[in-house]
DNA sequence: CGCCTTTGACCTGCGC
DNA sequence: GCGCAGGTCAAAGGCG
């Protein structure tokens, strides 16, 4: 591949895929389920993604919302790291293999030992067939190490939904108990890891969920300092449009689609975070956002700056 | 020509 | 230990 060369043995080269539990069942209120806007977590977990949150002035959030802010915050790959590697955030290796120490935040013990490990390929490792193929052996007993993750969903029609990154294919999947695949991305950047899965709900098709794993060590491509902005798409449908927080917003301003309905769940906690099941590390987190009405009435309340909204 | 998608094979981790 | 499912690789082909 391309970007092989310089892509380090990935620390935590997959979802946390292993043993199905990938992603649980994005059902509700499973265990290890966290409200965002309770507590520190939102903008803690949303900073391992390099989302940054800044309490700017100008993205002050509206009065009447307590709790810690969740958007507003600029594009900070150096913040992003920081968090990443230094707040126990992340650790998502990005372009700097030293950074790849860091793993999520209370990595264990031997999560933290195995991503300090030089990534060696020895070609030694379990079954494979040694020397040609040096970037998929992984030191035997040497754990995956998972990646922050942060899921949500919308309904779109469009599976791959723009985020201002530019993406690359590398895999498709067919998802038991599913008729639609899952597609895997990861972005185009060579010095940068993240991932993306993609895949309908089983249970309702116009619903994409779209999880990222990881952190951007760049700007986007399309709108580099864009905002977290959903939007309608061409198609009358709601799109996502999803980038790293930021401090402008030259993007339609978001409209609650008519076609949202509340999901099926108690619809008290517009966003959640979740402890996704991780055998390996139990770190990999990932919020969940439900619907684009609430993360309109939620998420976007906080992020958007006052006037940017529509609503 | 470069970049991307497709697709089958392979690897890993987990549950039984 | 075995089988299954998820995740990744990489060759091949398509497209602009």
């Amino acid at each position: 591949m391309d970007d092989d060369d310089d892509r380090p043995p990935e620390p935590g080269a997959d979802f946390g895929g292993g043993g199905g539990s990938s992603w649980p069942h994005l059902g509700p209120y499973s265990d290890g389920v966290y409200f965002l806007g309770a507590g520190a977590t939102e903008s803690s977990i949303l900073g391992e993604f390099g989302w940054n949150l800044r309490p700017d002035d100008e993205l002050r959030a509206p009065p009447g919302r307590p709790g810690p802010r969740v958007g507003g915050g600029a594009f900070d790959p150096a913040g992003a790291s920081a968090a990443a590697g230094g707040g126990g955030g992340g650790g998502f290796g990005g372009s700097d293999p030293s950074a790849a120490g860091g793993e999520a935040s209370t990595s264990n013990a031997s999560d933290s030992s195995a991503s300090e490990d030089p990534p060696e390929k020895s070609g030694s490792s379990g079954g494979k067939p040694p020397p040609e193929t040096p970037n998929k052996v992984r030191r035997k007993g040497q754990k995956r190490i998972r990646q922050p993750r942060f899921a949500f969903m919308t309904k779109s029609e469009v599976d791959n939904l723009e985020d201002g990154y530019r993406w690359r294919k590398y895999g498709q999947k067919a998802v038991k108990n599913s008729p639609h695949p899952r597609s895997y991305y990861r972005c185009t950047n060579s010095r940068c890891t993240v991932k993306k899965r993609v895949e309908r709900s089983s249970e309702d098709p116009t619903i994409v969920i779209t999880t990222y794993e990881g952190q951007h060590c760049h700007h986007s491509a399309g709108f580099p300092r864009g905002g977290f902005v959903i939007s309608r798409d061409a198609t009358g449908l709601v799109g996502g449009r999803l980038a790293p927080l930021a401090t402008h917003l030259d993007h339609p301003p978001f409209q609650l689609p008519q076609e949202i309905s509340p999901p099926p769940h108690p619809p008290s906690n517009y966003l959640r975070s979740t402890q996704l099941p991780s055998s390996s590390s139990g770190d990999s987190r990932a919020l969940q956002v439900h619907n684009l009405a609430d993360i309109d009435q939620g998420l976007l309340g906080d992020i958007v700056p006052p006037g940017m909204r529509n609503r």
